[in-house]
DNA sequence: GTCTATATTAGGATAGAC
DNA sequence: GTCTATCCTAATATAGAC
């Protein structure tokens, strides 16, 4: 009942290409700039045969949200496993910003999105809040051993605001430079976002923060 | 040279009443739903007539943009004068959000607005600035009055990452449940904001995070 | 599955009368 | 300043041949 993009079919299937190629456009001039015609045009196809395939532009739309669920989903379930150091957890911040960026178009118009898709609106909100309670997870077993000095309503509240930094930062650096290369943007990101974990680590807190701004700067060069 | 909506003629002024009703429409359901044709149907007017006030649909997003920057100078370029103590600032942040509320169809999908009004990319990226620039004087002045306990690069990033919340902490909460009301939206946010200090406070942290959730309860009930 | 052709609609925008 | 009437354009979507 889900979207079959992998390699299950040996063809090129246009269905997959009209995603592929969707998602592009979507990113490059942001959705509401692309029509089906341009879509097929750029895929060298006719309108007709796109229709074919989606019934509209909403299908497409959902057919790539059904992509970012899975990929989106595979990454937030599976790391429950070991927080070790607080350091640790930054591939994962990676992972999800990689994803963010991909689909970064969905990000770019969120509420407009939804509201023309109010099939994709719970399904969101289920993401969104999955990816708030596996930082709260997170940052709980960080507490439970004593790495973190925070009170319970503390890591509700740095839950929340590291899910909402996490939704937007890619969009945010973006507005402030447009031109700013995906990595850096990302890796700041990154750094940003474990910087904010700091003031909590107590004696650590130092040798963190050294650890950090060397890690900062190690892909800065 | 500016928009003249305030109290210089008399009259009820179309061209006002025209900027207030896109306004209304634009926040409910989104800029991209608004043709220029519902706004003069709503306005009881002709299309033509609307016309002849503004060249179009952007002209109206750009006479509202004058507004919002003009009520958002104000408040930015005033409060640099007297930063007291942690818990002052509160205010400045709850104009800022009520601000940003009334004018959120802007923020609910600022790429795609900005790159269809290029105009106002400069200006918008100058506000954004000038919200960070007057986080960062506040958190210095703090941490010159031996308040905040933070280093200069820990000072940039929390100014980063508040200028990031207060952008879009709306849309974030609206997105989680679109039925929340505007006053404990905010209020929520200013604290969500504030209550981030904390551990940056040493000693009064402990008395500071007390007075913050008092705020906070007292307007909750 | 894919094409060509075309229907449908709606939004943006203007001309000219009042 | 305001209205009516109308044009233009572009996007969505479908029908039917290949």
């Amino acid at each position: 009942m889900a979207s079959k993009s992998s390699k299950s079919s040996p063809r090129p299937k246009t269905r997959d290409r009209i995603l592929q190629t969707a998602l592009a456009l979507f990113n490059e001039e942001g959705e509401a700039e692309v029509s089906t015609v341009e879509i097929a045009a750029v895929l060298d196809i006719s309108p007709g045969n796109l229709y074919y395939h989606f019934k509209g532009k909403d299908a497409i739309i959902e057919g790539l949200f059904d992509d970012f669920e899975e990929e989106i989903r595979q990454v937030l379930t599976a790391p429950i496993a070991k927080p070790l150091a607080v350091e640790d957890n930054w591939i994962y911040l990676y992972i999800i910003f990689e994803e963010i960026h991909d689909f970064r178009f969905f990000y770019n118009a969120l509420p407009t999105l939804l509201d023309r898709c109010p099939s994709l609106q719970p399904r969101f909100r289920r993401l969104m809040a999955l990816k708030q309670d596996v930082a709260k997870a997170i940052l709980i077993s960080l507490q439970k051993a004593g790495v973190l000095a925070i009170s319970q309503t503390g890591v509700d509240l740095l839950a929340e605001r590291i899910a909402l930094q996490i939704t937007y930062w890619i969009q945010y650096c973006s507005l402030k430079d447009p031109n700013r290369k995906e990595a850096a943007l990302i890796h700041e990101g990154v750094f940003s976002i474990l910087s904010q974990l700091t003031p909590w680590l107590g004696e650590d807190g130092i040798a963190y923060a050294t650890l950090l701004e060397e890690f900062y700067e190690s892909r800065n060069a």
